[in-house]
DNA sequence: CGCACGGCTGGGCAGTCTGCCCGTTCCCTT
DNA sequence: AAGGGAACGGGCAGACTGCCCAGCCGTGCG
């Protein structure tokens, strides 16, 4: 991880299209060198895929939402992660510290419809509670320029 | 947003290598129809962008953490939010309602270093009180497939 | 009812890029 | 000093892209 595969990852994230031919010649570097910096970060797991991103807002889903979820602690969390991952507006459970036992990243068409999701969320026996905060702005949306710029300079 | 809009941002999740004249072969469909598929899609923003999706963990970050911060009022949330946004390891902000005025999704290279982070993070007049849970494991990451789906059967 | 419109189809074109090969050079480590 | 790894420049066939066209079909409108 050095300054060059930052760079290489900065400019196929601004522009995904450049293709490695055009990435060599942006960056002043052979066209093979490119291709086996990419290979290497995607075999080594930095970058995970190449996968489209889909905006839920653009899909009717404006409305966000963070739940931590009280679940009764008896067989584990796989049941309810079980029940909360077939609910389409779940994005994503994670199991975590503190108050509360999971948090979940949901959406919903409207404020109504966050009220359905909840409804369904909690439609399960070893959920105990649920506590929501709706999201009003987002102000940075999962940049990772920043970090890799930081791993590569360590 | 149809099914076959749907099928289309499957097959690029789970292959983004196809390519447009791949994926018109497994979909059975012809290669100008993919084509214009894809450019409406990308068009609306239902599909943000094609850049890499980077794994934290592989770059020498698997601790990911949430915290909900509670913040001075006086002159909103931009000076705080200029000021999350300048650490690396600080890769999201929403603000949000309930208890806390931000929740922000924060990573870093270990248990001590994420107490760096945090004191980075606080360390703004604005900042009054920090609240962290450390993420144990991640059941679903940010997923959007079934939620395609969802939007194109409706 | 007829017609225009948008979308899908199949085909074709030149241009470009990819994946892979080679030999060479440079640098770091052993 | 020797070895290995990485980058370089070049080249090859193959495949894909972006863009064009004409034709067909279903929908909706006048």
């Amino acid at each position: 991880m050095d300054a060059l595969d930052a760079r290489i990852i900065d400019l196929f994230t601004t522009d995904p299209q450049v293709g490695i031919l055009g990435a060599s010649r942006r960056l002043g570097v052979a066209r093979g060198t490119v291709q086996a910096r990419l290979d290497r970060l995607q075999e080594r797991g930095v970058i995970k895929s190449f996968a489209p991103q889909i905006d839920p807002r653009a899909l009717g889903y404006p409305v966000t939402a963070f739940c931590t979820l009280e679940i009764r602690q008896r067989q584990g969390h796989a049941p309810v992660v079980a029940h909360l991952a077939a609910i389409p507006e779940v994005l994503e459970i994670h199991s975590i510290t503190g108050v509360g036992d999971l948090i979940v990243r949901v959406v919903a068409r409207d404020n109504a419809d966050l009220g359905r999701v909840i409804d369904e969320m909690i439609d399960d026996v070893h959920v105990l509670r649920a506590n929501t905060s709706m999201c009003l702005v987002s102000h940075l949306d999962h940049r990772t320029g920043p970090l890799v710029h930081s791993a590569a300079s360590s």
